[in-house]
DNA sequence: TCTGGGGTCCTAGGACCC
DNA sequence: TCTGGGGTCCTAGGACCC
């Protein structure tokens, strides 16, 4: 049996831990340059406030109507997590973070136990220790774990967990779920779905497994096993990823690339550093440039390119170096630019990097892996960005020939305190 | 008139998830 | 004026190789 444990509308619930005034109130979670709504209260969600819904659009659309409005946190929202993590791993032999807000437990070797007391349990002890409420569903496949947890999410009689342990309960539960429901199934594959007159997950799972090929290739396949109580996604520890992005969008337009460049080596630098933090190196980096492709009015370009590097790196200086390259390449003057992202991949170890010849020289490599190690040191103690390199920062001022980093800088206008990790924000708030 | 089969890599895009 | 960011996996077409 697997058993899915998710936050309940997560990082509202991260800025009521800390601010009990928005219990009972509409909360709204904004992503960055507090651009459009990416969480929302359940209140929220009752006004009919949709996910992904502008910022801007809000006032619009509820005139008169108090919405509460945060900026997102990260810092906060990840502290609140890994409480709410390290709680699950105490409670489960097997567990695997999905995302920030949700984990799967492996419950192998618990079938002699009242798994549904035990979900109930966990969820009570959640709540009362880090604040967070969480729902529980637990089944034999961990799509149907998935299913399991939206009915008890929405359904208070299930006391924060819901059971599919039984044949009925199974045919019960999909009969009742349209297939959107389905985790697997998003908006495309729903129509597609529906205009085959297939409406609840329970008509998906009684097609027959060649259609499901067919229309829904490989992956569809997958979730239609799992529906019918055959697990086949597996365990899957994530530890380290197979590729990772870093992107932002300006908050207004770029055309200069100077100032194009600036950011996507802070985006590079950035990159090295989550690399080096699980300990890999990368060889492969894709740089990609777009203008807004809201602004039909406008000219559009979007472009990507793949560097290939001489050998695996994680070191700020040789993806810079790369992205330099690459921006070089796909860059075109005229063009008012909105997006800009590095993404690292073919990711191995750090510890079993392949040598190449036509590589800088050793010691070179050596200079960088130091100056990594001092970069990595004195930003965990003293903040992200305390330390950059001189690529990295956008202008100096020329009163004070001090560098900064934020021109441009990102909007968060609504942001709360650092409570759970900031010294300076926990003696303010005390 | 008549032109194979098998493979890799790259690019681009689509679909899904949170 | 103002529309996010970080992932995974799959597919299709084109270029190129033998």
């Amino acid at each position: 049996m697997f058993a899915l444990i998710d936050c309940d509308s997560c990082f509202c619930s991260c800025e009521r831990v800390f601010d009990p005034s928005l219990e009972g109130k509409p909360v709204v979670v904004l992503s960055n340059n507090d651009g459009c709504v990416v969480a929302r209260s359940k209140e929220a969600k009752a006004l009919g406030i949709k996910e992904c819904m502008p910022f801007y659009q809000l006032a619009e659309k509820f005139p008169g109507v108090k919405i509460e409005a945060r900026s997102s946190n990260y810092t906060l929202y990840g502290d609140i997590s890994s409480r709410v993590m390290s709680i699950i791993r105490d409670s489960a032999p097997e567990v695997e973070v999905y995302s920030i807000d949700e984990a799967f437990c492996n419950l192998q070797g618990m079938d002699h136990m009242d798994l549904k007391k035990w979900g109930e349990e966990l969820a009570a002890k959640i709540k009362k220790w880090v604040g967070m409420p969480v729902s529980i569903g637990i089944a034999p496949t961990k799509t149907l774990a998935k299913l399991a947890g939206r009915f008890a999410k929405n359904y208070p009689a299930y006391n924060k967990c819901c059971l599919i342990d039984s044949e009925d309960k199974r045919i019960k539960s999909l009969s009742i779920s349209p297939v959107l429901d389905v985790w697997g199934i998003g908006h495309r594959f729903a129509k597609k779905l529906n205009y085959y007159g297939i409406n609840t997950a329970l008509e998906l799972s009684k097609r027959s497994e060649g259609w499901v090929r067919k229309e829904l290739t490989v992956v569809g396949l997958r979730t239609w096993k799992e529906l019918n109580g055959i697990s086949c996604i597996s365990y899957d520890n994530m530890e380290s990823k197979k590729s990772i992005c870093t992107s932002r969008s300006f908050p207004g337009t770029v055309t200069d690339r100077d100032e194009i460049l600036t950011h996507v080596a802070n985006h590079a630098a950035r990159c090295a550093s989550k690399l080096r933090r699980q300990k890999s190196a990368a060889s492969i980096l894709t740089l990609f440039i777009a203008t807004n492709h809201q602004r039909t009015d406008l000219p559009q370009y979007s472009k990507s390119i793949n560097i290939t590097l001489p050998a695996p790196s994680n070191s700020a200086h040789e993806l810079i170096l790369a992205v330099h390259k690459a921006l070089d390449v796909i860059f075109i003057e005229g063009y008012k630019y909105k997006r800009a992202g590095v993404i690292v991949s073919g990711i191995c170890s750090a510890d079993a990097i392949q040598q190449n010849f036509f590589d800088i020289s050793p010691e070179l490599k050596e200079r960088y892996r130091k100056i990594s190690k001092v970069i990595d040191a004195v930003n965990r103690k003293n903040g992200d960005d305390t330390l950059i390199l001189a690529r990295q920062q956008y202008n100096t001022d020329t009163k004070t020939g001090k560098a900064s980093k934020f021109k441009n800088a990102i909007k968060h206008e609504f942001r709360s305190p650092c409570y759970s990790t900031n010294l300076n924000d926990i003696i303010r708030v005390k």
